[in-house]
DNA sequence: CGTCTGCTTGAGTAATGTCAAATCTAGTGG
DNA sequence: CCACTAGATTTGACATTACTCAAGCAGACG
């Protein structure tokens, strides 16, 4: 795909990154665009590599996992279409902070680091909107934070299906479904727990019919039954 | 004190976040700026409360910690001199998301909202350096989901006080003085453990030589040391 | 049909949380 | 100066969550 095919410009014309630009600086936002489509499993980027561009995913999904000096694993993030990714660090240690890994195919825009920091500061409106998208991020950072250290595995993993559902949830006849194709791996990465325990819950659940889980998609039948869990 | 105390102007004009600022500049932040002094204990903010100013340590120390509708409670930063705090929510959703009290007797400036806004528009630089300070938090509260997750409680209080000696250490005779008064609690609150595994842990590492505790401050012996552990 | 990846289930165990109680320290006021 | 108190810390005993490891199963895909 090119950055002037419309159905690109559009995509990035609707970024929430974007709110509030006058036309013509969106026209040479996507002038700049580089618009690259990756199949499933491919790498975005590499934890540790120097960060050369910043991202936003168009369509697809993207594991944002961060790997310890040890074995251990978290993702920090799914990343939607319409969601940045990959492009804080630009502004601190210009290290990529985590892989970034195609759950599906997908396809991202991206803009050189000194496009990049040339278009904020010529529309320091792109500033504000960064600084609110990191706000957010930051604050729901803090709420894992806190869910990690004070909420046991289940009301930890109810907790994170909830925010899946807000992030990404489709309503459909038989529920919420949350729009990331997720392994009971990504789940427990995501929770803080294991995959024996993400299993083991999940089936519950099914059972009491609170999800649906077709292998295809994970579905909150019951919003309300998972939020009772989610508070203890 | 008054904002326009020399010491007081001193002191924000020297702050990261109006780095690159012309003297101008730093002249109408200075002006702007109400400096209050609140005793120890003291409430800064309250968790939920609108957030009507943008704030910054001067002097002392605060404990920016969130509880959850449950009782749990975590301790999301310790603020030093010279940082921010409490100002994201400006840009979200205005509601303070954990309280903020005063560790010891401490002075803040701070700015109103509408006058901060009005500043940022005017020297978009303080954006910039408010996305870069937003931004190293970030992947420090990352890398405390990471640790929370695949650490065990004595590798995770290691962690925390690397981090803590990084952000507030003082070079003494004995070794590294952590600059926060803090309690067991305290580290207990912010490593995503309990008090009483704290002590032990410490008493342990007391013994060991690893660290010296006068009840005054915290100070690490052998930094090395306790890097080894923090390391697994 | 075979292989690979992901999922389920069971059994055993260790880390650490919970609770109770004793001890210590700093500060207060007589 | 000393007794008293409140808050913080230490230590012990115990309970339990959820991690670890092993084994078998299911579905997808070539």
């Amino acid at each position: 795909m090119h950055p002037h095919d419309p159905e690109v410009t559009a995509a990035i014309t609707a970024l929430d990154l974007f709110a509030g630009l006058p036309a013509s600086a969106l026209d040479e936002v996507t002038a700049r665009a580089r618009v690259r489509t990756l199949g499933r499993g491919a790498r975005m980027f590499d934890q540790g590599e120097p960060v050369e561009r910043a991202h936003v995913l168009l369509s697809g999904a993207i594991r944002i996992a961060q790997a310890g000096s040890d074995g251990g694993q978290v993702v920090l993030r799914f990343i939607g279409p319409g969601e940045i990714f990959g492009s804080v660090a630009i502004f601190t240690d210009h290290l990529y902070p985590a892989d970034g890994i195609a759950m599906v195919g997908s396809t991202e825009a991206s803009w050189a680091r000194a496009d990049w920091l040339d278009l904020i500061e010529r529309y320091p409106r792109i500033a504000l909107n960064l600084i609110t998208i990191v706000g957010r991020r930051l604050a729901e950072l803090q709420d894992r934070v806190r869910e990690m250290a004070t909420q046991r595995a289940e009301r930890r993993i109810a907790n994170t299906l909830l925010r899946l559902a807000r992030q990404a949830g489709r309503a459909t006849g038989a529920g919420t479904e949350i729009g990331f194709p997720l392994r009971r791996k990504d789940i427990a990465d995501i929770s803080g727990t294991t995959l024996f325990t993400v299993s083991r819950t999940l089936n519950d659940w099914r059972r009491q019919g609170l999800i649906a889980d077709d292998r295809r998609a994970l579905t909150l039948v019951s919003m309300a039954g998972i939020g009772r869990i989610a508070l203890g």
